[in-house]
DNA sequence: CTAAAACCTGACGCTAACGTCAGAGGCAAG
DNA sequence: CTTGCCTCTGACGTTAGCGTCAGGTTTTAG
C-alpha cells in the first residue's frame, strides 16, 4: 500500500526558478513582496520553492504582458489555486477578459490602419 | 479663376485641441516638449494650433496605445505628413507593425487561457 | 580549506506619460 | 474694472516593475 506524499518534495532555490521561467532573481523576490509567491525559507534564511513555482511565474508574466497589476493578478489567484472562488472574482476575471478583449480590437484596428500607411509608402516612396 | 489658400484659417488654442481630443492640455504641452506636435505662437505667446491638430493627436493616442513611444513616433512622423520616406524609416514601420502583431497574438493565446479558467470557475463555484 | 558562485536585506535609481501645484499674465463680459 | 476662465513657464510628484549597488552570509566546487 502507498501513500502520495505530496508527489516530489524537491525544493529548488531561488535562482533555479529565475532561470527556469526567464526572469530575473530580483523579479521573484519582487513577486513576493507583492504577495505572488509564497517561500519557504531554510534555516539559515533562503528562499525554497516547490518546481510549480516556475510555471507560476510563467503565468505571472503573461498576465502582466497583458496589462495585470501584481496587485490584481493576487486577487485572482484563488481562480487557480483551488476550486474555491467567490462571486466577485469570478465577476473580476470576466472584467479582465472583456479588457483583454477590448485591447485586441483596438490593436487590429491600429494594425489596419498601419497596414494602410505602408501600403502608400511602399508605393510612393 | 479660384486659388486655394490653405482652405480654413481658424487657428484654435490648447484647450479646444485638448478637449477635441479627448486628453489633458497637460498631454498637448507634453506632445509638444516631445517634438511631435509644433504650434504657432500668439503675439502674447499662446499656442495656437490648425484643426487638424485635434485628429493628429488622436492618432498619437493610438500609438500610444499601441506601444510606440513618443520618441518612435516623432521617427515615424514623416510617413504620414508627406509622401518622402526613406527605407529606414519604411523598415521601422514595417518592425512596429510586426511587433504589434506578435502582441495580438500573445493577448489572443492568454484570452483563450483566461476563458479556459472562466469555464472552470463557473462549474466549481 | 578556499575561492567562486549564489543568496540575503535594504535602499536608491530608472522610465514614460503625464498629474499637479505655484505664481503670473491674458482676455471677453458685464 | 473686476470677475472668471484660459493660458503660460517651470518644476516636482506619481506609478509599476523591476535594475543595480552595497555590504554581508551561505553554499558549492575543487
Amino acid at each position: 500500500m502507498t501513500v502520495t506524499v505530496a508527489a516530489d518534495e524537491r525544493l529548488i532555490r531561488i535562482g533555479e526558478v529565475a532561470r527556469g521561467a526567464g526572469v530575473s532573481v530580483r523579479a521573484v523576490r519582487y513577486y513576493e513582496q507583492q504577495g505572488l509567491l509564497i517561500a519557504e525559507r531554510s534555516p539559515s534564511g533562503q528562499r525554497l520553492y516547490r518546481q510549480d513555482a516556475i510555471p507560476l511565474v510563467r503565468f505571472f508574466q503573461e498576465m502582466f504582458a497583458a496589462g495585470l497589476t501584481s496587485r490584481r493578478i493576487a486577487e485572482l489567484l484563488p481562480c487557480w489555486d483551488a476550486g474555491h472562488t467567490d462571486a466577485e472574482q469570478r465577476a473580476m476575471l470576466r472584467a479582465e477578459r472583456e479588457r483583454i478583449q477590448a485591447k485586441i480590437d483596438d490593436l487590429q484596428a491600429t494594425l489596419d490602419h498601419l497596414d494602410e500607411v505602408i501600403a502608400i509608402t511602399d508605393t510612393h516612396p
